[in-house]
DNA sequence: AATGAATGAGAGTTCATTCAT
DNA sequence: GATGAATGAACTCTCATTCAT
């Protein structure tokens, strides 16, 4: 699985107040580079995981970051905001991936056994992110209930239409309803997530686990003989 | 699905501090006056769904259980451990039934099922827990990884023996791990209990989810058909 | 002048969440005798007086008062709500008084003298409310524009009412316009009281003021010759 | 009343820090770069009157000056400095306008009727400056005690030498006390001021207001029948 | 001279917890 | 046991000021 890190990604799309965007020179890309933006995102996936959002201090995160506290607030209007801004840059990422990807696979089949093999592996690679996404988002109701969730929901009917799709073309079994299943395999994959992320982690379990998720899915989802 | 409410149920296991539970005898000038655990038990689910466990005030619950603030600091010594003992006597009790009930079925099939509709039909039954347990219990980073997590893991534990059995019975397939079978399994439900209970939880969607699931699941889980 | 001290009055009239209002028996009166508000009032006033109102922390009117920093908050929902209530408890009580004195005298002039003995003679017994009337007031925009704008009006108006009597009666020239006048006259004892506050605040040097203010004023007011 | 505007003057007399004063040669390829601390005062009497002094930010000030942030300290070292000139330099211009005007008049009933008129007449005109006048200046504690205080003073003191002058050629009742008649008369067109300031304002209505106060005034002043 | 991103001290306010009644 | 007024530690966020460019 290299599909390259979620974060320290390029041009940071979104940023709310400075126009900013210092020189940057061809010169030492090192000592106060500038990006700031990603600088903070970056400490604040590490302090979340480790604090969780409500016990993790601004502060926390403005040192982590190496800026100062009044700083997080010049790319940030909120420390909410700075959940929601995590997740929109790195979220974003994944989803985007994962659709990207999908559009290359000819079968249902393969294309969830992809989704499976994208989301997992991603995470592996990003411990920290892993447990914010399955772990930390769910902590501040305001932006679970009205940012997370549309934004999940939309990755959910994404991985529901493959599903239809395959019901239509005699892929897979006729008898379940799409969403249901988007959402039961996505929730499978974030147990799986979210009990590597909360304890030993080892190395190269969530993509062991990929293949067996998705041998057991597959098979789940398969038709049943006399229908095919 | 009746296997009875989670709530409101008999006696109270673990008490930290107060030796409580006064005379109760016929007297009892203010009836009503012992069950004042339950009760604030019974608002900290409600508060805790609506507002998530930082964002609910201390005095929130107490007023929503009609006593004073004090009050729950006579059953409860911390915020923290009333979301603890929320947990324990809840969960318990689902863990508990499941148990119980699980060791009245026969093949390993069954009891799988049976777990399915057994968690999905209980907190069907009271949204505003099946918020807690799958959402609020992420709240606390103390309360997940010191408490839940090892609760957790029995439930999970639970669930691998019973496909380890179906294993080495023959009825399930042997090429996947006990393990990453229950937490899949779980994670399943709780991704379908969560959408669930953000969304519009509409009624009887979870218990119809339950047999979907459970198809899948099993289907799944079957043996290939040169492994017989 | 003995019209009696503006503070520590009677009956606190307001009160915004607390029913409290704590037994006080007929017993110690001293140690935490319970009339939080007051106190904390009292403290306001000089904290203010001597800080200005941005200046002040809300911590030092805690620590004036001998309550805890979160004490105030019970009593007052904002530090410009403190302000808002001082305002409200001592000027109300400056204005009431003086109509209830308006009301048992006869000729306009003497009422107008008798305005004019009273705001000097309350606030020279309390410096420090004085200044707060005279200049603190005027330091938080909100306070001034939305809250002591309209209840400084109705004191306006109720000089100007007089004034308009005395011109009805023959007794005041009628050539100028009676809300002008009642500013005018308001103004002349809020820079009275105003130089006096800020300056070494001489004793008895406001009763003094008093009557030579009323001398000069009344003098103006007078019809002219021809008029009678 | 046609005295000419206070603001955007002639030369700035005092300045704390800079050389600056650009060379200012018929070359200057920046036009108009030289007045940068006039407009940063024009700025901060608009700001400072809708805002007040505390709530108003000094990015506000740089924003309605169209400067950056770090440009005011180039001109002033400190937002109350910033306050101070604006006194300074607007306050200054007014008295001594006055003292020039009174020079040209002979007698003390006219001088004291010019003061009036000159007083409510240019404050008309910049309402802006009225408020900072009369409102403003009392918010800094520090400004007002340290700075306005015996500025304010020598500009009573101008007013009570008049009265004086009146007492001893016999135009004027003798038995007032200069100082007090001073600030009296201060205090009144400072009411008048403030109440105009913080209302509608009306057009010509100082400059109406103007004649009344000098008509009660100055027969309120006028010696006794009898003392003549 | 001018800029404006960065700083960081400091304030108001909240709320879990205590304890005198 | 029950109460709820009182506590005060700790938090987020603001904004005057600085200084590298």
């Amino acid at each position: 699985m290299s599909e390259g890190s979620l974060s320290k990604s390029g041009a940071s799309k979104k940023r709310e107040k400075p126009a900013k965007k210092p020189a940057r020179g061809g010169s030492g890309r090192d000592r106060k580079s500038g990006d700031k933006r990603e600088r903070i995102l970056s400490a604040a996936v590490k302090v979340f995981a480790k604090s969780g959002f409500f016990d993790a201090r601004v502060s926390d995160v403005a040192k982590a970051a190496g800026v100062a506290d009044g700083t997080i607030y010049l790319y940030f209007t909120s420390k909410e905001h700075l959940l929601v801004s995590l997740f929109e840059d790195r979220v974003d990422k994944l989803l985007a991936f994962i659709e990207t990807d999908l559009a290359k696979i000819g079968s249902a089949k393969d294309k969830l056994r992809r989704v499976i093999e994208v989301q997992l592996g991603l995470l592996e690679e990003e411990r920290d992110l892993a447990e914010v996404i399955t772990v930390i988002i769910r902590q501040s109701s305001k932006v679970l209930k009205e940012f997370a969730t549309p934004k999940f929901t939309s990755y959910l009917d994404t991985i529901a239409r493959v599903v239809a799709e395959g019901q239509a073309a005699g892929e897979l079994r006729t008898d379940v309803s799409p969403s249901l299943v988007a959402r039961a395999t996505f929730g499978a994959l974030d147990g799986v997530t979210f009990t590597w992320a909360l304890g030993r982690a080892e190395e190269g379990a969530l993509s062991r686990a990929a293949s067996q998720v998705a041998d057991i899915l597959l098979r789940g989802l398969s038709p049943s003989l006399h229908e095919k």
